[in-house]
DNA sequence: TGTACATCAGTGAACGCGCGTTCACTGATGTAC
DNA sequence: TGTACATCAGTGAACGCGCGTTCACTGATGTAC
């Protein structure tokens, strides 16, 4: 992201900003599936084939939106767990700020936690940015192991050796003081707090807990307890 | 789903599932957005213009595929929630099912519960065939109550008024006998289910805990504990 | 500072493709007398 | 039981559409001497 030095290497970088604008808008309209190069050309006032100097393919401008909102969610979750000290605050506020994000963005929410685009396969460059958010929790975790506001689970389901392992290199990777059946129960506490906003987004409370601001408070606060802090 | 009484009626009624099956099938290779009436009928050895003897139009065909993957996992929780009769045992098994079901047919899990089609409006005959998945679950709840294997949680996070009146409408529907906070903990534990299937499935745990079989197992029996079975 | 050359952004036409839906039609199946 | 008519499944051509990508090109911007 270093200053561009000439004029036209500034008109690059500001055409390739404004292409991944226009794509986000239409993914508004559209979904994923149906983003078109041509449309986004069209609405730059230019011809479909010039955005080829930009993205060698439509995938790639797919891939490029993916990380940004991988980027974008994953310092939203980061900066909202900055902001406090507690690790429940720390916890409760990254939870309602990835909630936050997923409303304002959900077409890029749907993009990355969506079912899969057909055809399109994630390439390696999208796992760094896809750990951010999940990261910026986990930190809440360390926070409170570390200040002893994370207590263990007084039990636990068993288990297994596989799961322990697989645990393990998660723990060693993101919170390397802290248990495994805590890391496990904060594992259990993401897939929800994903599983809710997606719900959510998808109108799947439609005529139950809808809207759903209530009740995403009240998982929060359960989930928490359940992961044990607080 | 009386007996077609003439042979044009028969033929009728057999063509009608096998233009859903050759339908499902492509969903597979395509997804939902990508579902093609003019391949479907190509694959049949039909004209294109003979599906619309059938379904009055794309979108019709997709929500009968929709309504039958809503009756399909919603059997298959059903069944196995009535093969056991002990609480734990219904819950957990129906659990299972629910993702044994959606790891058999991913295309039409992620056709109801994937990211929403653009320009698709599910239409209200889908809402009830969704609910069977769910209210089998909470049938196990219900089994829990009156056997005395459920036990309510000895501390719950804050339950708001409004909060308190959507889960009230759940109960009365759907478990009315259960006490609210245990309704509410099972509505997050649902999300953490179909979260964890939804996350299997697309991929999102390539890297952490892939193969999910040893986490989603674990995870069901955390859960259950939080629900207040066993 | 001025000039010659290289780089690169953007054009416009074209290729080849698939899609949903409509419509007038043929011919087989079903129904009523 | 046989016949006349109505119903309906399936045909084939057509409409009008949008898509991703390639390619030879023009003309502006940048670079090296």
């Amino acid at each position: 992201m270093s200053a561009p030095r000439t004029a036209r290497a500034r008109a690059r970088a500001e055409l390739t900003v404004a292409i991944k604008d226009e794509a986000r808008r239409q993914l508004t309209e559209t979904g994923a599936h149906g983003l078109s190069l041509r449309a986004v050309a069209r609405e730059l006032g230019m011809v479909s084939s010039a955005l080829y100097r930009y993205f060698p393919s439509r995938d790639e401008l797919l891939t490029a939106l993916i990380i940004d909102a991988y980027n974008a969610l994953g310092a939203a979750a980061e900066r909202a767990v900055a902001r406090e000290i507690d690790a429940c605050e720390q916890w409760r506020r990254g939870c309602h700020a990835v909630r936050d994000w997923a409303r304002a963005h959900p077409h890029e929410y749907s993009l990355i936690y969506g079912s899969p685009i057909p055809g399109y396969r994630a390439p390696q460059d999208t796992i760094a940015p896809a750990g951010r958010a999940p990261a910026a929790l986990v930190g809440a975790l360390r926070t409170g192991w570390a200040t002893g506001g994370l207590r263990p689970p007084p039990s636990t389901a068993h288990i297994s050796d596989e799961l322990r392992e697989q645990a393990a290199v998660l723990v060693r990777l993101f919170a390397p003081e802290v248990p495994v059946p805590i890391v496990l129960r904060a594992l259990i506490a993401l897939t929800q707090l994903f599983g809710t906003i997606s719900f959510e987004l998808n109108g799947q409370f439609v005529g139950t807990v809808d809207p759903a601001d209530e009740f995403f408070g009240h998982a929060v606060e359960e989930m928490m307890f359940f992961v044990g802090l607080r």
